[in-house]
RNA sequence: GGAGGCUUCGCCUAGUCAGGUCUAUGGCGCCGCACUGCUAAUGCGGUUUGGGUCUAAAGCCCAUCCCGGGUUCGAAUCCCGGAGCCUCCGCCA
């Protein structure tokens, strides 16, 4: 949810932001519309109520043979009010419906465009040099480290088993992964997969990729589909002190991935299900922009850590979540596909999903809401396939980044039995 | 799954049985002022959160007693539904 003074002074503002999105601009004025609607309702409201307020208490204090008149005058006022009452009602429902339909204000310097659009800030690492690479699931076979077979038996297509020393992999990425959280003070949590549909609302996941989201119908919740969800519900309707806060939270993820059929439907780069190390900062809105480099950085910490090569991208417009401002993706390289794919993601949401959950802080005058930034330190499933390819060995082995030795027993190399 | 209790403006609390200056009481904490050599103590005043009106401030108005409905001219109070917490029973890793 913007700022809807924002867009009461400001409304090219945020007709430009539509724009760079390559979304409707003229929801801004639906928009502004319907806040003058539902100011004008309120208004009136108001002034009926005052109105039965005072001939409320004429009822109490009057004789009874004056009684009779004032009770008829309240009970014709009674019926004003219900029917101004419905019209706020409606005023203020047709408000929230088009503050909900409009996505977070664009960061200045942000690029127009979509998916193939993004500028790359960086490059770093050497990509390595290997003769007909395998991929991931051919190496994780060999290393009976994944099962996708027998994922696909038990819970269908897209998913997997981790065994052995897949298993072990991702207990070591996720130890490193909070390690590092914990040494740069992030808080250690471990957060619900489940969480109530205000929250995923809260978050912006139920606006145009709700469809992306899995729901228990019978008991009404949300699966999760990134650890952001629940570390953003973590403070709803607080007020905070002592920012910035910081967590790392540790849950699984779910993502029913509607619409990608065909992609990636080998191994598991794209999955149901995957376990995911999440940071999550709330900070002062001043103090936001310089966060998200914070977490950029914090990421291609992790990233060096596993002596990935890899490229830092600026993510174009119109390929922004509703709830970000601005994305930055890290793309590893795996040899296999010969491309760079996504392996984090770190977006910065300003004030959108704080003013849906209502997460404040005192302000010199007046409360005001947060800024919310969240930024992947590790999302499993992938990284694992990541790991497997880039670090594959002619012999067939995979060599193990000094950063996860401490974690898999001091193994640097991971071979087949 | 069953039975009972609880939820009031930071925290604690009065008020709910008998609906009407409840415009929500008092205490603690906090802020300001006074007194004071300093501290403490004391006294006085302030202290929920939203929304609307207004160029702005002040002021005024409306809403807010866990949430949502209902009854009524009028609901913290009565009725229905729900949530959360606690206790006990059952079941369970």
């Amino acid at each position: 949810m913007i700022d809807l003074k924002l867009v009461r002074d400001d409304p090219e503002r945020a007709r430009a932001s539509q724009r760079l999105r390559g979304e409707d601009e003229t929801r801004v004025d639906a928009l502004l519309a319907a806040d003058d609607a539902r100011r004008a309702a309120v208004a009136r409201a108001d002034k009926l109520r005052g109105e039965q307020k005072t001939i409320g208490r004429e009822v109490a204090q009057a004789s009874p043979e004056h009684r009779p008149a004032v009770l008829a005058r309240a009970k014709h006022l009674a019926d004003e009010v219900k029917a101004a009452e419905a019209d706020q009602a409606e005023a203020d429902a047709a408000l929230q419906a088009a503050q909900l339909a409009l996505p977070n204000i664009v960061e200045d310097g942000v690029v127009p465009g979509g998916e193939n659009d993004f500028v790359t800030l960086d490059v770093a690492g050497e990509r390595p040099q290997i003769e007909n690479p395998k991929d991931h699931l051919e190496i994780g076979a060999a290393l009976k480290a994944i099962d996708t077979e027998r994922g696909a038996k038990v819970s269908g297509a897209r998913f997997y088993f981790l065994t052995g020393v897949g298993a072990q992999l991702e207990f070591a990425l996720v130890n490193l992964a909070m390690q590092q959280a914990s040494d740069t003070g992030f808080t250690q949590v471990i957060a619900p997969a489940l969480v109530k549909p205000e929250i995923m609302q809260g978050t912006g996941f139920l606006g145009a990729h709700a469809a992306e989201v899995y729901r228990l119908a019978d008991d009404d919740l949300y699966l999760v589909g990134t650890s952001e969800v629940a570390l953003a519900g973590y403070h709803a309707n607080e007020i905070l002190e002592g920012l910035p806060l910081r967590y790392a939270g540790f849950s699984s993820c779910f993502r029913r991935e509607a619409g990608s059929y065909g992609k990636d439907t080998k191994g598991i780069i794209r999955v149901h299900w995957f376990d995911k190390v999440e940071m999550f900062s709330y900070v002062d809105v001043a103090d936001a922009r310089d966060e998200h480099q914070r977490l950029l950085a914090w990421e291609r910490e992790f990233m060096d850590k596993l002596e990935l090569s890899y490229r830092v991208i600026d993510v174009a417009a119109g390929d922004l979540g509703s709830s970000a401002a601005r994305k930055f993706d890290i793309e590893a390289w795996f040899p296999s596909q010969g491309a760079y794919r996504e392996l984090t993601s770190t977006s910065n949401c300003t004030t959108f999903q704080s003013r849906r959950l209502n997460i404040r802080t005192r302000g010199p005058s007046g409360n005001v809401p947060v800024a919310t930034l969240n930024g992947t330190l590790v999302a499993a499933a992938r990284t694992i396939a990541c790991l497997l390819d880039h670090h594959q060995q002619p012999d067939g082995s995979v060599y193990v980044p000094a950063a996860l030795r401490p974690y898999l027993g001091g193994r640097e190399v991971l071979s087949p039995a």
